[in-house]
DNA sequence: CTGTCATATTAGATTGTGCTAATATGACTT
DNA sequence: AAGTCATATTAGCACAATCTAATATGACAG
């Protein structure tokens, strides 16, 4: 089996590691979408959401494709797409066990700890 | 299908954004590890490791267990185990298409472009 | 060819992350 | 109980990532 590199995958990977990311991949999973309407979906800031389709372009795993003034995005294929579904497979088994990263937990979530 | 909220998703796929993360789970996951041996195998500072141990530990993907003063870790299940897998399942079939997040893009690389 | 709408890009401020160095804990040995 | 080895934790710095605000581009309508 080829493997690819460590920086490649970690170029890929970059692409869900930010909440607005991975909610824009979940947006567009199943079909395909304008800038403004996603947008208008996760009440992101237009450029903040632009930015984070360029880097999931750069990632690999989204494709745009234009319709005059308009800009379609969508998830890249179907190995992509089941990849997003692993993740809530996975999630699904092991939820009970996420915690979180240690540096993350802020005063917010460690008030409601006990 | 249960849906895990998307703040729980986030801290999970923490564990993938990080290079010495990624190549902890790599070296992990087929067979458990001492925390010495995973030091020796990727020459990253011991420090460095445990805190990366105790990020993909609170992120539910890697268990350990105590042997007298050792520390075995492993990759959770199966699940774990065949995402990481998933990864390069689809690597292999995107690779071309992943040149970095823009902000990513460094002197180093922009160098050898073209 | 001017205005408007959709999207992209840039700069700068702010926040988050990961490293190193130092120190602490806890198990086992003698 | 003192020493040693394996691992964990903490603090602080350096750098990377993300957001906002402002501006630019490019398509189309009039």
């Amino acid at each position: 089996m080829y493997i690819t590199d460590i920086d490649t995958k970690m170029k890929f990977l970059h692409g869900f590691s930010n909440k607005s990311r991975v909610l824009i991949l979940e947006s567009i999973k199943e079909e395909e979408k304008t800038v403004s309407q996603i947008i208008d979906e996760l009440g992101i800031s237009q450029s903040s959401i632009s930015q984070h389709l360029a880097c999931l372009r750069g990632c690999g795993l989204i494709v745009g494709r234009q319709e005059g003034k308009y800009m379609y995005y969508r998830v890249r294929n179907k190995l992509v797409r089941d990849l997003l579904t692993n993740f809530d497979t996975v999630l699904e088994d092991i939820h009970e066990n996420v915690h979180g990263c240690q540096n993350h937990i802020d005063e917010k979530e460690a008030d409601h700890v006990g």
